[in-house]
DNA sequence: CTTCCTATACCGACTGGACGGTAAAGTCAC
DNA sequence: GTGACTTTACCGTCCAGTCGGTATAGGAAG
C-alpha cells in the first residue's frame, strides 16, 4: 500500500515491530495497546499511528515479518539439510522445533495475539500451512510418517507456546531425536493397512 | 465464598456458561463481554456478577467445566475402549480427536480466550495435561510412540481450534486409522536407537 | 395467619478508565 | 517550500465493575 518506503520508515516500522514483538513476550497479548507500542518504540501514537494506519496493520505486519523469517528459516534448511527421505518434513519439523529459540519465541505468540481479535488476519498463516502440507505430502517417501510428524511437532510447539509443555528438557532432546529417526528411516513406522499408498 | 449453592444457582450458572460459551463460538472471544453473556443468558448484568463476582472467574468457571468434561469422558472411555497397550494414549487421543464435535468445539476456543487475559487460569489445564503425560508413558507398551500420537493428535487439534487445518476429511479420517494403528501394534514403530528404555 | 426480619437471587443505571483512532500543528531534509 | 515523518492534544466508544434498589421465600414472634 505505501508507495515508496523510505529507509528512514523502514527504521521506523522495524522498531516499531520489535517493540510490538518484545510486548507481547513480556506481558501478553492481551497488553498489546498502541500506547504501549509507541513508549517501548520510543516513539509517539501518532508516529506509530502513521507507519501502521491501525491496530490490524500492525498485527498484520508482525504476522507477515514471521511468516516471511519462516521461509527464509525453511530456505536455508533445504540447502543445508543432508538430502535424503523426507526432506520437506525434516525442514518442517527442525524449523518448528527451533521455534522455541528466545529470538524467534514470539512468532507464536505473535500469531496468537492476531488470531483473537480477527481471524482473516491468519490468512497468510494458513497459506504457508497449507503449502507445506501439500509439500510434505509429494516429498515425502513415507507420508503416514511425515504428517505423523509434522503433527506432532506441531503438537509440541502448541503447547510450549501456551507454557503448557509437560516435557522436561530430556524428554524434549528424546522427542526430537524420534523424530529425526522416524523421517531419515523411512521403514521406522511399519503400519499394516496401506503401506505407501499413493 | 458461596456457602451453599441452591438449585436455583446452579441452574443460572449453568445458563451463563452455556451463554458464555456460545458467544465465543459464534463471535469469538474478544466479543465476549458481560453485557452479551448477560443478555444471552437471559439475566441482567447485576445477576451475572452475582454469580460470577469478576470476568476472570466466569473464564475459570468455563475452563472447570470442560476439565471436568474431559476427565468423564476419559473415565468413560477407559472402561468402553478394549483393554491392550497403550490403553492411555488411545484414551487421551481419542478424546481430542471426537473434541471437534460441536458440542465441545468450545472447549478449545474457550481455553483460548481464557490465556489471552490471565495465564494463570490455564493452570488447571496444565495440570490435567501434566497428569495425562504421566499416565501416558506409565501405561504405556511403547512410550515413543505412545508421545508421538498424542501430540501428533494435540497438533491436529490445535490447527482445527484456529482453523488451520489442512487436512482434508478424507486425510482426517487416514490420519485417525493411523493414530490407532499405531497405538494398537507396539511394533509398528521401530526405531533404531533405544527400543523400549525404562 | 399475619407481621416483621433476614438471606438469597437478581436488576439496571451509572462510572471511570482504557484504548483505538483523528486532526492540526510542528520539524527536518532536500 | 514541499513532502515525509512526527508530535501533542483530543474524541468517542467500549466495557468491567459498582451500587442502590427490588422481589421472593422462609422463619420466628405475636
Amino acid at each position: 500500500m505505501s508507495a515508496i518506503p523510505t529507509a528512514k520508515r523502514i527504521n521506523s516500522r522495524t522498531k516499531i515491530l520489535d517493540a510490538a514483538a518484545q510486548i507481547i513476550r513480556e506481558v501478553g497479548a492481551s497488553r498489546l495497546t498502541l500506547d504501549a507500542v509507541a513508549q517501548r518504540a520510543g516513539i509517539s501514537k501518532g508516529g506509530l499511528l502513521y507507519n501502521f494506519p491501525s491496530k490490524d496493520a500492525l498485527l498484520q505486519g508482525m504476522i507477515q515479518r514471521i511468516v516471511d523469517e519462516v521461509a527464509i528459516r525453511k530456505d536455508h534448511l533445504r540447502t543445508t539439510l543432508k538430502s535424503g527421505p523426507n526432506l520437506e518434513a525434516r525442514v518442517i519439523t527442525t524449523v518448528l522445533l527451533e521455534m522455541r529459540e528466545p529470538e524467534a519465541e514470539d512468532l507464536a505468540l505473535g500469531i496468537l495475539s492476531a488470531f483473537g481479535e480477527n481471524r482473516e488476519l491468519l490468512s497468510p498463516v494458513r497459506h504457508i500451512i497449507d503449502e507445506a502440507y501439500t509439500q510434505l505430502l509429494a516429498d515425502a517417501e513415507n507420508p503416514k510418517a511425515a504428517l505423523l510428524a509434522w503433527l506432532a511437532v506441531e503438537g509440541l510447539r502448541g503447547l510450549e507456546m501456551h507454557g503448557l509443555s509437560p516435557l522436561s528438557e530430556a524428554d524434549r532432546k528424546d522427542f526430537a531425536s524420534t523424530i529425526k529417526e522416524l523421517l531419515e528411516q523411512p521403514t521406522a513406522l511399519v503400519l499394516p493397512g496401506t503401506s505407501s499408498r499413493n
